[in-house]
DNA sequence: TCAAAATATGAATGACCGTTCATAAATAAA
DNA sequence: TTTATTTATGAACGGTCATTCATATTTTGA
């Protein structure tokens, strides 16, 4: 409520609030936040214009509420996969390879995160801010058992968010050549561990 | 003009056409391409409304010119400071450190690249593949001399790319400590040169 | 069962904006 | 000097879109 989010109780609201949400992925992932109007979202969801309303004060507070969801979803998915995994080499391997899974599996993820950059250039710090803290945190455990050398997590943090982001993209985005997942992992991971491991 | 853009003639000609374009600069950066209407660049150029059309077909045909325009530049930028430098490890150090320099001096660059991917994808997709090829070549001679070690350079240029942007944008957005800029630099040349040179 | 709350509708309002165009001044060419 | 070209103006047109609201239906809770 306060934060622009009505969320419906009943069954038929809930529905129809799903329906507006992943009506606004797909239109967004399409024409781009500004291109897309209201009607645009409200149409393809098949509900009335009004409706829109009822959940949403505006298109900003639709678009965080999608950008907060993506979050929590690409932050689950790599804690999932990485929760049993022992040793920093491996933990970044199924990290890296879950992002991009997840990079591929919902390609306009991408489009909609760094378009925050757009919209409020805040959400965008907050975004990657709150990324490469969590980041640094398994760095410097990483670092505390002597698995990595001793480099600035913070700084760390942000490289290897740079290479995965950009690797991503050139996956999704088809851009040179030899783009397979798994190719990409290991190339990556030659490179990563080849400058970190403390041997 | 086919290109949507007309080429003043006239000294005074030439003179709006620069008032246009770093008028559209500034506004671009402070309000977004989308959110930017044609009488924001017109009213901050200090010329009538359709004194834009004189020049510009639409607010993409200048959006194309500016983003040719940054290329040029951060091209240009690198291409010189790196001409008279000898070896793999220092080219790239000041490569980075140039592209670093060129954010600071220019931060309206980073939005108005990463924009394209809202405007046209194709845009965005063509300018980091262009980037690509170039960092590529680089990499494939020193290669060649056996400079640094044997690695899929197509790869190590979107690595190198995504580092440099990344630790970029932590630089001029200011996302976490340590924000300096020598310091960035030397951080990124300790890994890079310890996973890349060989010895 | 019945009043209150939640959900749904879509026409109407009012603001905004891209683009055109008739007109005119300045400059260049002849 | 005279004519053609370039440059400049800003009101006006036509279209789009965010948001509201009167009305109606459905669901919930007592």
């Amino acid at each position: 409520m306060e934060n622009g989010i009505k969320i419906p109780t009943s069954r038929n609201g809930k529905a129809t609030f799903k329906l507006l949400v992943e009506s606004a992925i797909t239109t967004f992932y399409k024409k781009g936040y500004s291109n897309t109007v209201i009607v645009d979202i409200t149409k393809n969801a098949g509900v009335a214009t009004g409706t829109f309303y009822l959940y949403f004060a505006n298109k900003k507070s639709l678009y965080i509420y999608l950008l907060e969801y993506y979050q929590h979803e690409i932050r689950k998915a790599i804690a999932e996969k990485t929760a049993n995994v022992e040793g920093f080499s491996k933990n970044q391997r199924i990290g890296i390879k879950t992002f991009f899974q997840y990079a591929i599996k919902h390609p306009e993820a991408y489009n909609i995160i760094w378009e925050s950059l757009y919209i409020d250039k805040s959400l965008f710090k907050k975004y990657y801010h709150d990324f490469a803290l969590r980041y640094q945190k398994g760095l410097d455990a990483s670092i505390e058992k002597g698995e990595i050398k001793k480099i600035d997590s913070d700084i760390l943090a942000y490289i290897l968010m740079g290479i995965s982001n950009f690797l991503g993209l050139k996956l999704i985005l088809k851009m040179g050549n030899r783009n397979k997942l798994d190719y990409l992992v290991d190339q990556a991971m030659v490179l990563i561990d080849s400058c970190l491991i403390q041997e």
